[in-house]
DNA sequence: ACCTGAACACCGTTCAAGT
DNA sequence: ACCTGAACACCGTTCAAGT
């Protein structure tokens, strides 16, 4: 007789997802999870190949949510200009409501973990597009390179404490938009 | 009578340091460091405390070679905007020598093996005492951090393999450093 | 004062046996 | 078809005994 699944693979990235976020990546045992989705651990590997994979599929859901939150608030404003200030601050949103997760697209020192390149690549394409409307198709990508680095060194700065020189995180924030966004606009041919 | 010492916590340090680099994260068990130095796992705990502060010795010193290397940079120039060009490069050339270690930096998936914060911060120094000179006091901590989180973020994503759209990474390079040092000097008041 | 082997706890993973 | 307990390998860590 067919054993109905008590568990599935989505609720296994789910629930690893959670207490990565609500502990750390050692939190993140295979024993953890299982308990979480109410199984014993040999059971995960039903659902997924090992603890790495798990790790990987957690950070690609991550990649994928950031990018419809990116794409969601740029298609939101008409403006260019705008429409990337938007972008930029809903990314920095996201990343505050899932900093470890974040931490993962970037965690290059688990090689076995990493999500596709190919996928995290894609969360600039949003950001691609409204630069082309912004400083034509030539500079795009490289402009939208630079507003992306600024944007993902800036956030993961922020989350690792190493603003510690003083003054208002959020003022350098503000700051650091528009002199990006003056920056790429400005480029001399 | 008392036993001379076999190694030393400065080369248990830098056995981690070199398994992190050759190998990753995964790789750099007590066990692999103790063969490196030439003594068996338990005795490495009579030079440090255990691996996750291991691994935070190993984040610090990169901190402080990274300093020194990005001063040093910032040194050879007597402009300031080629001195922060200097840095700039100073700090790539200095991340793609040693990527793993790089990314202890900012791994705040192990909060237990965080370099101490201020250390890191402090890796900005060099580069807000020349953008005082490039756009005066007032906004130069505000300009040091937008160049500082473009430059972490673009070497970031660079080792990350982020950079999948195609175009020369080169190029984003230089186009990325203009950009910033553009916007950030043309701040209006 | 530092080094060692033995021992322990913990965790990822496999597998044969259950339903 | 999925779940389980038992078992194994591996790793961090402790500790009593060596020199």
């Amino acid at each position: 007789m067919p054993a109905p699944s008590r568990t599935s693979r989505a609720a296994v990235i789910a629930a690893a997802g959670e207490i990565l976020e609500a502990a750390d990546l050692e939190a993140l045992t295979m024993a953890a999870v299982a308990d979480r989705v109410g199984v014993r651990g040999p059971s995960l590997y039903k659902h997924v190949a090992n603890r790495s994979v798990l790790i990987r599929a957690v950070a690609e859901q991550v990649a994928s949510d950031l990018r419809d939150a990116i794409e969601r608030a740029a298609g939101r404003q008409r403006d260019p200009r705008a429409s990337l200030r938007a972008a930029v601050v809903a990314y920095r949103r996201y990343v505050h409501a899932h900093p470890n997760g974040y931490g993962l697209l970037f965690a290059h020192l688990l090689p076995d973990s990493m999500p596709d390149a190919a996928l995290v690549a894609s969360v600039g394409v949003p950001i691609v597009r409204r630069m082309e409307e912004l400083v034509g198709p030539e500079s795009a990508l490289e402009a939208a390179r630079t507003l992306v680095a600024w944007a993902h060194g800036f956030v993961s700065m922020e989350l690792g404490g190493a603003f510690r020189l003083g003054g208002s995180v959020e003022s350098a924030f503000a700051f650091g938009v528009d002199a990006v966004l003056r920056g790429v606009s400005e480029a001399p041919d």
